[in-house]
RNA sequence: CGGGGAGUAGCGCAGCUUGGUAAGCGCGCCUGCCUUGGGAGCAGGAGGUCACCGGUUCAAAUCCGGUCUCCCCGACCA
């Protein structure tokens, strides 16, 4: 009878419905819920302060690396759209256009950035005139529209939140280091503070951005075995610059295209969060971008008020001092059990209970929402034991979803067996690719696999085997997988 | 964009086949009492333009047409 009870409040497992269980945690532990307008979505507090988080510490990253800041504007003539013809055809079923200024009609219509690639080229070939002047080295935050005929929340919106970096070099060899340096600062980024371990590479033409010379990409393995693009850095070569007409007289005074990268992380990485660390009970977020590192529960028994809840504050007050993002829930209309439940889903890391038995103790209880591991912590360690506790949660965290996809990656050089592996378990699977798109397009069709990312492996490293679709002998290994 | 499913209280749903009696259930919410170490109990209560627009009818949540949104499976897509 209680089963049936807790059945209706909990959310739908996530073995049995991915799907759903996605798009109900979402909802009922307030990180985003839907707009009025299809694809939309609002990002509640909750979900917003993770966002935050991101910021924070990948905002920190990029300034380290010598971006800076800056802000372009949200509309693009329809003109300079259409100058890089690749770019244009690219993205023009997915751009919201902007027709009329209050009930006139435009001469021109603009676009809703879908990226901004084409303002920041107009603007670079202003700026730029001599070598003197590069690198420019420039980075927005900003919002995107995209008007995608699939949505999800996070993972694909019409409207999303991002970050683009956008760089001009004096030569290909300095906008190839500027990609892939920001490439592994993503990768350092995503597995230190999200705790999601990736797989980084180089895309494929089919995949790669549109208007780019090369797109480099990590990708993660969220729980249902799926891959998911965490982020791409392009190098871009000239193709824009040719385009916007961004030239500077180098160090022989000749007169030259700058060479260009963009690259950006989005409000994806939110989703991400949500499919590589939640489980049946809800979410799981590691400690570093969780909004509530710990949750106080003081065990309301008794005249609870007067002998429990005075502790319980002091221990909010001292862990607030040392910089842990702590919530003491004394509500009274809930009781402990529910409270722990509903932490839990919301992800929170780490719960501290305090109850009589642990007053006369001199102590209280920590409980991991990772492993559910219980300690009792003496009140005297406590502001030492809460950051090591974090820490240790941070870390295996990723720790687990590293042996998730270590044991969900495989290797193989029979077509049979990838193809039944791409039926079956899913997952990554590692296997030679001759390089040929109609080879890639094969596999794709037949298994729904996509090639995901082909690994920058040092040329001495590099073994021959033959394509796994056509047999040709080729050096080149590629990892496979079904993607979002 | 194609195929399928759905929209009734904050959430999950029943009612629709056969139009009228009935806007109903569980959870949540409010008030009070009592409880509280893993989603307590009792009593009372509030909450609905039945997604929207139009049509048929004396009468529509229920029948018909259209629109919007969400979900699933494809196609497409940094």
């Amino acid at each position: 009878m209680t089963e049936d009870k807790r059945f209706v409040t909990k959310i739908t497992p996530k073995s049995k419905d991915f799907s759903k269980w996605y798009t109900e945690v979402i909802r009922t532990a307030e990180l985003a819920d839907y707009a009025p307008v299809k694809g939309m979505m609002v990002i509640r507090p909750y979900g917003y302060t993770i966002w935050e988080k991101i910021q924070e510490l990948l905002d920190k990253r990029i300034k380290e690396s010598g971006h800076s800041n800056a802000y372009f504007p949200l509309f693009i003539p329809e003109s300079f759209l259409q100058k890089e013809t690749e770019h244009v055809k690219g993205f023009s079923p997915e751009v919201a256009w902007v027709t009329h200024g209050g009930e006139e009609e435009l001469e021109e219509r603009l676009a809703v950035r879908p990226t901004s690639e084409a303002v920041i080229g107009n603007m670079y070939s202003k700026w730029i005139n001599s070598w003197r002047d590069l690198p420019v080295l420039i980075n927005q935050w900003s919002n995107i529209v995209r008007w995608e005929k699939v949505t999800r929340p996070f993972l694909r919106t019409t409207e999303f939140l991002w970050q683009e970096g956008h760089t001009a070099h004096e030569n290909y060899e300095q906008a190839q280091k500027e990609t892939l340096q920001i490439l592994s600062m993503y990768q350092e980024f995503v597995e230190k503070e999200l705790s999601i371990p990736v797989i980084s590479g180089k895309k494929t033409d089919r995949e790669k951005f549109a208007g780019a010379l090369a797109t480099y990409t990590i990708e993660a393995l969220m729980s249902d075995k799926k891959a998911l693009q965490m982020g791409t850095s392009h190098n871009l070569g000239q193709h824009f610059s040719k385009v916007f007409n961004i030239r500077f007289e180098d160090r022989n005074q000749n007169l030259q295209h700058v060479y260009q990268t963009s690259w950006g992380v989005s409000t994806r990485l939110i989703g991400a969060l949500v499919m590589a660390h939640g489980d049946d009970s809800g979410l799981q977020f590691p400690p570093r971008v969780a909004p509530v590192q710990v949750v106080i529960v003081p065990i309301s028994k008794g005249n609870w008020k007067e002998n429990i809840l005075p502790t319980a504050q002091k221990m909010e007050s001292q862990l607030k001092n040392s910089g842990v993002r702590v919530k003491l829930d004394d509500r009274e209309e809930f009781t402990p059990g529910w409270k722990f439940s509903q932490w839990e889903m919301k992800g929170v890391p780490l719960r501290l209970e305090i109850g009589p038995k642990d007053i006369e103790k001199n102590q209280l209880i920590a409980v991991r929402r990772d492993t559910r591991e219980k300690e009792s912590v003496p009140f005297d360690s406590l502001i030492d034991k809460v950051p090591h506790l974090l820490k240790d949660i941070q870390k295996s965290m990723f720790e687990e979803a590293l042996k998730f996809q270590k044991s969900n990656t495989y290797q193989t050089e029979d077509y049979q067996e990838f193809k039944s592996i791409m039926d079956s378990k899913k997952g990554l699977v590692k296997a030679y690719w001759c390089g040929n798109s109609q080879c890639e397009e094969k596999i794709k069709d037949e298994t729904m696999a996509t090639i995901r990312a082909v690994p920058l492996i040092p040329q001495e490293k590099r073994s021959s085997k033959k394509c796994i679709c056509c047999g040709a002998q080729t050096d080149t290994l590629a990892y496979f997988a079904k993607a979002y």
